[in-house]
DNA sequence: CCTGCTATGATTGTTTATGATTGATTGATG
DNA sequence: CATCAATCAATCATAAACAATCATAGCAGG
């Protein structure tokens, strides 16, 4: 894989550290890209004089943001290049032309990204992130089911989300999971979640799980599904390999973003 | 391999790697595509030029797609002044504890940031910006509709939301209009979300329209509904007095922010 | 065959990003 | 408040990446 970071690149991932920890120290940044001292303040310097970071003797805190961290939002980072990736491999399953159904999770989320520059698509989702995503894009048509706005995922659920499934039928979907174990398959950890989720399974042909490596052997506490409800498997290449071989078995395709 | 590549198509390929990777270093480009570091940069400056990626020292990043300005992003700024004072006066006749539907529009957005520190209150909404600002709210129960994104409007309209609608009911109605005028009632001006707009009016029983000045006797070109089905008309102090009038004679409560 | 055009690669001097060095500044600690 | 280690800004050196230029090869049209 490349290991080139521009500049900008590399004064974005700090950004994105210093969201997630508060606040960086020189030191932390030498360590963690592998720059020096002198590079690194640098760039915090650039990032100050953006107005996106205050500097401080010894490092950087970050600005007092104003909107409330949601929970998506927080747990946007935890291995956010996996994700990405992983993202990224399963949007190239997706071709113009079809009709695709999206569900919550950061990691469909970045999926969604990338689905932005296909012609003549259908994308139908529960996730209002997606939406915001994909929201006028041409050359895209949007659905959105309804339903109740579950806070911490941003995703609609209920009987209204699960009226609106039953209308609809779609070419592939993705979604991510919880966890995805052998013995107990698909889980979820809302069970409120898991009857609407159970119904977006059934409206298409092909199902693509979206899980990085770490999703892997967890089980969450609301059984979803049995793997063999998946077509197709899509995750990072820490996965486990006996884990994927037995996938295989049962005639999962397997993805390695 | 070893294959001629017209120009064009390779940067296709360029663009198509850069996609998956985001971001792509010129030795990258040198080497995958045998061709010389001047040929690779003049690929990355045309692509820059066009817009299709950020070059960087050292290579070319990904864009993150600038989501494209949106028609009911434009718009705000117009009567910016009125249309706050017009939501936030709509936003005063619900209390909390009650059930109320937010329709689209500017004005109705208005009203919607006004409703966040209301408690234990239920919003149900049609309105993409409407979910946006209430998401994530304590106290807040946000209930969507499905549909298909109207893109001008970030709305849903269609089936799937006039069936959603078909189980809801709610103690208030906030909506915009396009027009009102005496003889020919409410109007908007996209046909296919009249039919969505007629079916919101009916789930509620007390119908609030807002609306700035500009609005009135102004006729658009769909026919929503007659003036009688509306209860409260919220509208600015430059509305003039004498359709005011003829409005209350019609029971219609006028309420000037 | 020539002529002009385009895409390419090689060469050049220039710019950029980086790391090292140094002496100044900071702020913690006694 | 004096001391000292940590941190800093400023400067310089260097290697990588760059833009600009030119030369060449392939090709289209006359």
């Amino acid at each position: 894989m490349s290991e080139f970071t521009p500049t900008p690149e590399r004064q974005k991932q700090i950004l994105s550290l210093l969201g997630k920890q508060g606040r960086l120290s020189v030191a932390e940044i030498v360590e963690q890209f592998s720059i020096s001292e002198a590079t690194a303040r640098r760039d915090l310097e650039t990032l100050a004089s953006q107005g996106k970071a205050q500097r401080v003797h010894g490092g950087v805190i970050a600005l007092e943001q104003a909107p409330p961290e949601l929970p998506i939002l927080e747990r946007e980072g935890e291995q956010t290049d996996e994700k990405a990736s992983i993202g990224r491999a399963a949007a190239e399953r997706i071709a113009d032309g079809e009709t695709v159904f999206l569900g919550s999770g950061t990691t469909v989320l970045e999926a969604a990204k990338h689905l932005r520059e296909r012609k003549n698509l259908t994308v139908i989702t529960n996730s209002l992130p997606v939406l915001n995503v994909l929201a006028g894009i041409k050359d895209i048509t949007v659905v959105s089911l309804g339903g109740q706005l579950r806070e911490s995922e941003l995703s609609f659920i209920g009987h209204i989300t699960e009226q609106a499934l039953a209308e609809l039928r779609v070419d592939k979907v993705i979604m991510g999971t919880r966890g995805i174990s052998l013995k107990h398959g698909l889980t979820n950890d809302y069970l409120p979640e898991t009857l609407t989720d159970r119904a977006i399974l059934k409206i298409g042909r092909t199902v693509i799980i979206a899980a990085d490596h770490t999703k892997i052997n967890r089980v969450a506490t609301a059984l979803l599904a049995p793997l063999k409800s998946m077509q197709v498997f899509v995750t990072d290449s820490h996965a486990e390999k006996k884990f994927l071989q037995s996938l295989k078995k049962l005639e999962i395709e397997i993805v390695i973003a």
